[in-house]
DNA sequence: AGAAAAATACCCCCACAGGGGTATAGGCTG
DNA sequence: CAGCCTATACCCCTGTGGGGGTATTTTTCT
């Protein structure tokens, strides 16, 4: 039962885990400098979760996946809750309710591992609404084996990357905000400056305006009056609007 | 183009309307006294909706749709903009996000009309997010036929019910409270009070606490109670996360 | 250089959610 | 009868969003 791509590391290192934890997702994947994301292997207990794994997830909703955006973080390294490194506001945002409470998923864990050239090597376990989160008992010692949870993953995706056929085109992943703009400068007849894209990708991932205004290094105050002129622009009033505004990027 | 289920009638009453507004679905439906309304016809401009209409609304979601919700109003014959028969809190709510974010309809214009059996017709028009908002101009001239266009819609549902079979068993609908009970003691291991399902209910269908306070002719402080109870019950903090542990009824 | 646009920062207000507490009245049940 | 549940109502607090201003500095473009 379960859908799975099966390789025979893959197997193993998922057995090895779960002696030491339940859980209903299970998948490996490459954070490249190309943007797109590369799944590796997955394994997921409930098929419902095909919908969102990992065609959509890849296709752009990797894009404010707080794993994904904390890929490039000083200290990559390491083991991850969903909780723990989500901006203040993600649980309440539209993200959240698109992929995490359609499909269900309750919890979630994550490795993140900087491997020689550059990429990061992503391993994800989460647990579905009857699983209940993960217990203070796995937690501790799922982060007792961390280092040697988080070599295993660098060392496996490290050998599945050589094993890829050279890229002929390395193209720059273009920024979220960029994005944002390019899209919105489509579909809408509306411009947003460039820090107005910044502060929605933020309002996007889920930051409220005191958390973006830190990451920007500007007043809270500076970052409401952005949002603001970001909604009367686009003439929404939240956002759920502009997530709606941009789906097509996630 | 666009996904239609056409009737002689049906079809000349949607261009005799398109003559006067712009829209970008147009169905009309019943609301029995057996709760599932029928859908007699329907038009969809984008073949895109067909993923909620009329499958998805007809199993579950007509539940919390103000419109549905109007049917038994006491005032129920005539023309109604969606935002003004929505609760409050309606489009902060998670159900405007799943179902009409979604589907990208962005204006709704319906008409009630009860008919002699006591069922009530529907008529929905609704506008998608490149269509914009209802003019006002359109708006005048739809209420100026209102009545009109009321009779033509209660004559036809009127002959159309006619011609179903009579239903063997009338079974009585079960009000939204009691299934939102049932379902959440199957699922869950917790009980709500009839009045904390009471209140769930209006929760849901996007009343603000003193929206559901008056509804239910108790003060806004005690809604506020019965909201923290089912959330603390439910282990719970927000009214998506309600809404995600009941969208088998949705 | 000068104008326009963008970014910054602060002020005010209000509504609402969410969480804490206490208290009273009525009804049901062991 | 005593105890418990339910419903009712009020108090307190915080954080957040959303909307209205004004003003200053910096950047950009003409």
């Amino acid at each position: 039962m379960g859908h799975t791509s099966d390789s025979s590391f893959f197997g193993h290192f998922r057995n090895l885990l779960r002696a030491r934890l339940k859980f209903d997702t299970f998948l490996i994947l490459r954070f490249g400098p190309e943007g797109r994301p590369e799944a590796y292997d997955y394994w997921l207990a409930a098929p419902s979760l095909r919908r969102k794994y990992p065609d959509q997830y890849l296709d752009g909703a990797y894009r404010l996946d707080p794993f994904f955006r904390h890929r490039d973080q000083v200290a990559t390294d390491g083991m991850f809750r969903l909780a723990d490194i989500a901006p203040d506001r993600f649980f309440a945002g539209e993200y959240y309710l698109q992929y995490y409470q359609q499909t269900r998923i309750r919890d979630e864990v994550g490795f993140l591992a900087r491997t020689a050239d550059g990429s990061v090597a992503h391993l994800s376990m989460s647990r579905l609404d009857g699983s209940g989160t993960y217990r203070r008992r796995e937690l501790q010692c799922l982060r007792h084996f961390s280092p040697l949870i988080a070599e295993l993953l660098r060392q496996y995706v490290s050998w599945r990357a050589q094993g890829q056929v050279a890229r002929p085109v390395i193209r720059a992943p273009r920024p979220l905000e960029e994005l944002i703009r390019a899209h919105l400068r489509s579909t809408r007849a509306t411009s947003l400056t460039p820090r107005e894209a910044q502060v929605s990708a933020l309002i996007l991932q889920g930051h409220s305006n005191l958390s973006a205004a830190l990451a920007l290094g500007i007043s809270r105050e500076t970052a409401k009056v952005h949002r603001r002129n970001i909604y009367r622009k686009l003439m929404i009033s939240s956002q759920a609007e502009l997530f709606a505004l941009l789906t097509d990027l996630f």
